[in-house]
DNA sequence: TTAAAAACCGATTGCCTATCGGTTTTTAAT
DNA sequence: ATTAAAAACCGATAGGCAATCGGTTTTTAA
C-alpha cells in the first residue's frame, strides 16, 4: 500500500475529528492548500477503496471515519516499505527500530521499554496456556 | 524517496556481496527472476543517481557499492513513509515502534532493550559535555 | 416537482519503476 | 593502430498510482 500526500494529511484530519463528510474535510483544507472540493471527493473514495476510511450517510451526505487505528496504519506503512529487506534476517526489524531510536528522548526511551515489558508478558502468556 | 522492488533486491544483493558489476548481479538475478542485463544496469543507474550506491572503475567494468548502510536505509524509508504522520505528536514513533512488536520474540526483545541502553548512554554523554 | 446538493464517472497530468533496443564509448587483443 | 567485443549510455515505452477537476447522474429536501 502507498499513501499520497494528500491521503495522508486527510487521515491525519480524520483521525482527529471524528466523522466529517466531504465538505467539512474541503473547508478545512481549503484554507491550508485550496484544491477543489472534488479532489478531496475522490480522495476520500481512494482511501474508502483502500479500507482505511468506512463511510455512511448521515443526513444527506456521507460521513467518513477511520477503519483504522492511526499507529496500526503506521505499523502496517512500515512493514510494507521494509517489506523486502525485513524477510531475510532476524535483526532487520531491531535494526530498523535502531535507526529511528537516535531521535528518542528520556522519556520516549521510557516509553518504549514499558512496551517492551508489555510484550513480554504477553509471550508468557502465549507459553503457559 | 521510493523504492522499487527490484531496487530493494539489488540493494540487497550489494548489501550481502560487497561491490559488484553489473554483470555480476545481473547472472545471480537472471536465475531467479530473468530480465535483461540491461534493465539491471538502469536499475543500478538509477540508484546511483539516488545516492544510495557508488561506484568506481574497477578494471573494465563498474563495481556497484552500498552508500548506505543496511540500517540507515530501512530507517530513512520508515521516515519517509510517515513523514506525514509523526510530525505532530511526540508519541508517534513509539506508536509505530509498538506497532511492530507484535512480531518480536524474546530475543529481539533482548537487543531492543540493549538498544535502549545504549541510545541512553548517549544522551547521557550529550548532557555532559 | 424541481432546484440544490452530493455522489459518481471518467479523463488528464505528472511522477516513478521496470523494461529493453540500439548507439556510442571504452577496452583489450592482434 | 585497427578492430572486435564488452560495457556504458540514451531514449523510448508500458504500467501503476496520486492528484486534479469538469461534467453528468442521483439523491434529497423544499
Amino acid at each position: 500500500m502507498l499513501l499520497g500526500e494528500l491521503e495522508k494529511h486527510v487521515l491525519e484530519y480524520l483521525w482527529k475529528n471524528q466523522a466529517s463528510d466531504a465538505k467539512q474535510v474541503y473547508s478545512y483544507f481549503e484554507k491550508t492548500r485550496g484544491g477543489s472540493l472534488n479532489t478531496i471527493q475522490s480522495t476520500l473514495e481512494r482511501l474508502v477503496k483502500k479500507e482505511l476510511l468506512s463511510r455512511v450517510k448521515h443526513g444527506h451526505a456521507y460521513q467518513y471515519h477511520p477503519k483504522v487505528a492511526r499507529q496500526e496504519l503506521i505499523g502496517q506503512l512500515i512493514k510494507d516499505v521494509t517489506h523486502d529487506f525485513i524477510i531475510e534476517d532476524e535483526n532487520s526489524v531491531i535494526a530498523a527500530f535502531s535507526s529511528l531510536s537516535s531521535d528518542l528522548d528520556e522519556q520516549q526511551l521510557d516509553k518504549l521499554e514499558a512496551m517492551i515489558e508489555q510484550q513480554r508478558k504477553k509471550l508468557q502468556q502465549a507459553s503457559i496456556r
